[in-house]
DNA sequence: GCTTTTTTTTGACAAATGTCAATGGAGCGA
DNA sequence: TCGCTCCATTGACATTTGTCAAAAAAAAGC
């Protein structure tokens, strides 16, 4: 399965075979059959995580056992915990498999060893945090502007393969609303 | 106000003294009183903004003439549209003064040059990348799982110097309520 | 193929939040 | 100081969204 993910870091920048070899060195493949967890919440969470293959999902569960999707993860995306990564405090969150997943690990001491050598892996991740602000910064501005039929709508043009293949009611939850209305709007759309 | 700016750098990353001077001679002081744009809708932004003193908000007007406000800036914070700048688009941003306000200017072309040229920037700037991403998805998280009562509350804790100077109605329209239900959440906070 | 579990839908009702209109106060500018 | 604009608050009411319970539909497991 590495090759799922060297086939999407030569996608998207220009490594040498000797780079190659020393992100392969370093990388752990694990199999998540559906349900199962990468992280629970109260764990440390020390690695980067590529998505070779399946779906995973980030949230945290209220008081009430109410469950809140922060992110989705598919093939080709990167999941985790940065806010634990980085102050290796233990996290609020879970994150576990939707469906049976491929995912690529690296121990995050080891991948910060490689982002130092490899020049053009520090400014791919530095390129995907810059993504990813601007990717929160759309569904902020849509959390707080938008009707909930208003959210459904901007979520199915930004993320058409997700509405294909996750559940509607962790959609619901990723949008911050319930499954009943969810299944109201829906029932209302044109 | 450069001397501002300056004493930020340094506090944040040790700089030489050249590249502070490089630095410098690519940085622009503006002064904003307030209510005064910085940048319009429809505008493209093409510049970094580091705030010296005063207070800024971005935000935008939706077709009923609402405004949602996405972020608010005050001094040692750093303001802009990054989804315009990287992309050269038009901004659907507005950001205007709450008070009068100096910001430092400094033109993506030669910022990205200097980014180039000192290590140091370019490690500020994607360790600033990070921790906006980081304080993005908390405020997601806030905005899916939290009441209105209880953002509020979040709100008072994360940026408590932030409710002293910014009029209550912009803080509903930061966390995404109206006005008259913030009023409201207020008026029964013990 | 059958059973079990999960997911979605529906209805009745409750609660939260928004809308509209009006008021009073605070602060600003001439 | 006067007048004006902006801001916060309040009440009455409308709308949206949530809650709870149940049933139907779909998917998964054996």
């Amino acid at each position: 399965m590495f090759e799922l993910f060297e086939k999407y870091l030569r996608s998207r920048a220009a490594f040498t075979d000797g780079e190659m070899q020393q992100l392969e060195a370093v990388s752990v493949v694990k199999k998540l059959r559906k349900r199962q967890y990468l992280l629970q919440a109260g764990d440390v969470w020390v690695y980067n995580a590529f998505v070779a293959s399946g779906c995973l999902r980030t949230y945290t569960v209220d008081a009430k056992g109410a469950e809140h999707i922060l992110n989705f993860a598919i093939e080709n995306w990167w999941t985790g915990d940065r806010q634990s990564l980085t102050s290796g405090q233990p996290s609020r969150f879970n994150i576990d498999a939707i469906e049976d997943t491929t995912v690529v690990l690296i121990k995050n001491e080891e991948f910060e060893r490689l982002r130092q050598a490899i020049p053009t892996l520090n400014e791919l991740v530095n390129d995907i945090l810059h993504r990813s602000f601007l990717a929160s910064q759309i569904r902020i501005h849509a959390a707080i502007s938008y009707s909930a039929e208003e959210k459904y709508r901007q979520f199915l043009t930004q993320f058409p393969a997700f509405a294909l293949r996750i559940p509607q009611h962790m959609v619901a939850s990723y949008l911050g609303m319930t499954t009943e209305t969810l299944s109201r709007i829906r029932r209302n759309l044109v």
